[in-house]
DNA sequence: AGTATTAATAAGAATATACTTATATACTGA
DNA sequence: TCAGTATATAAGTATATTCTTATTAATACT
């Protein structure tokens, strides 16, 4: 694990891309648990392509990284970002998301692929 | 001192004032120092309306507080905001900005009201 | 009072952002 | 190979953001 500061420019960009609720909440979502991009459209009540684009926007940026298994992609937190610590410093103090999951799982909205 | 763990949203909005690097370097800077406009108007080199702007929108959301001493208006960090911890561990991370302040100290243009 | 200085506000323009709908791509399983 | 499912991309639109210039407000100094 590295722990490399951000300068201010690239702090802020992060920033800027956790500045958004619906990607802090991803973002959140994923340092607790993988999660499939259908599961987001769910979660957020939102269209698959404006989920789509948020992820491309923090992949892009290094903070979360993909892993296709069978028909599904599944986002996590990208654990080789530069920055991990000074993201994880930012979500750690946000309430875990989750009972979002949870009301999924409940529903039986849940992806497994086991 | 406050203890407030912003929800969500909150922090959403926090982090996307933050998410700008002119408010970001302003933030960091009136954490270490209590600064005023037309200095901030020499360090970023932008307009004194922009500078304002930007100011206003920190104070709007709590970020900042103001007082005016003489002909000046100093601005600090405001340390009654609900979220002063949550604004303080992001910037914390970030590097110190006061060597910008010693530059403008050696060109003789701090304000200083003593 | 009159002028200079500092800062805030207003209005408008250029750009960025976050959606929408339509379409393309990649994988799965019959 | 074909149909179904999951995801990405493209293009367009509405709104938000961040500047710009012009003006106003407040204070200081003579």
């Amino acid at each position: 694990m590295q722990i490399t500061s951000p300068d201010l420019d690239t702090a802020a960009n992060i920033l800027k891309l956790l500045g958004d609720k619906t990607r802090l909440a991803i973002v959140k979502i994923v340092s607790e648990q993988e999660c499939c991009v259908c599961e987001f459209v769910d979660l957020f009540q939102m269209t698959q392509p404006a989920i789509s684009q948020h992820l491309r926007k923090l992949k892009d940026a290094g903070l979360v990284s993909e892993t296709r298994r069978g028909q599904w992609i599944f986002y996590s937190l990208n654990k080789t970002c530069p920055y991990l610590t000074f993201i994880q410093t930012v979500i750690e103090q946000i309430p875990s998301q989750t009972f979002k999951l949870e009301e999924l799982e409940a529903q039986g909205k849940r992806i497994c692929c086991d």
